[in-house]
DNA sequence: CGATATTGATCAGTATACTGACTATCAGTA
DNA sequence: TACTGATAGTCAGTATACTGATCAATATCG
């Protein structure tokens, strides 16, 4: 039988698994409680302003069941705000707090750390190349979740 | 600010979260219901026959509070067995069920089907050194999430 | 031997992810 | 305009993962 070390499945499971221990541990000795997934959103939110829930998850590639409770603790820490949509009353508009750019603006060595931390096995170049094939990859797979990556609409 | 696309972290999120759809999608597809977790450890059971619920989370690297609900999904669907160890009264001896046999071995060209879709956008040179990068990268950082890979002891 | 530390398993609580369903709203068209 | 289809958001339910706690049992050491 095939070792668990040849399945690219097991080692992206692996490899996320350790990626989301090292995020926790830099942001948390920084002394902020801000999850992957919730640094991601608010980072977007910021460099979106006023987009809507939907296009928030295509951007990160959530789903967008997932992103309603994102956006929800996001909202409960008082980093973003939503608001209804003047344009369309199904839509949330989805602004960044004061608070949440002063987060955003502290957090950044410890997420950029925890990027380094993650690859500290590798050399430059090999960190590089692991990079670029994972993206190539996922640019191939991206259709095959749920939540792709999209562009925002034009 | 940097992009999704340059850090890490990200890119296994999203690997991962492509991976697992594709596994699923196959496994489906085949006719059987059964989750990447929970195919690692029917694997690594029938590979260890006998073993305890400690050493089998070491083994894939699972959380031993994740491992408790992991195992309960497998018995609950007939495909192994879990009783009170006789050396030892506070573990349980994992065993593989015949029916849990019959899975894996129809299986296994689903889930060896999903393995290469993954990688369907490199090419094979490419599949090999993002696996090699991977593995490197993961026993770097193997100690750094609460649910390591561990040898079975001696 | 007895006090202490460690270990195997589980539990409660929280946070992603996903399936599938549902409501409200909007868009396009006959 | 009425009908149809698509879209934004949410909800219920399930499955990983983790933190931190607890209980029972074993191991270790003075």
């Amino acid at each position: 039988m095939k070792d668990n070390n040849d399945m690219p499945g097991h080692l992206a499971r692996r490899f996320q698994q350790i990626a989301v221990a090292v995020f926790l541990a830099e942001v948390g000795e920084a002394g902020f409680d801000l999850t992957p997934v919730q640094y991601a959103a608010l980072a977007t939110i910021k460099a979106n302003p006023g987009l809507d829930q939907v296009t928030l998850a295509g951007l990160i590639a959530y789903d967008r069941t997932t992103i309603t409770g994102v956006v929800d603790r996001l909202v409960q820490k008082g980093l973003a705000e939503r608001r209804a949509s003047p344009r369309d009353r199904r839509a949330r508009e989805l602004e960044i707090t004061d608070e949440g750019r002063r987060t955003l603006r502290k957090i950044t060595p410890a997420v950029e750390s925890a990027q380094a931390i993650m690859l500290r096995g590798l050399s430059a170049r090999e960190g590089e190349e692991l990079m670029r094939l994972l993206r190539k990859a996922i640019a191939a797979g991206n259709d095959l979740s749920r939540a792709p990556l999209r562009d925002i609409k034009a």
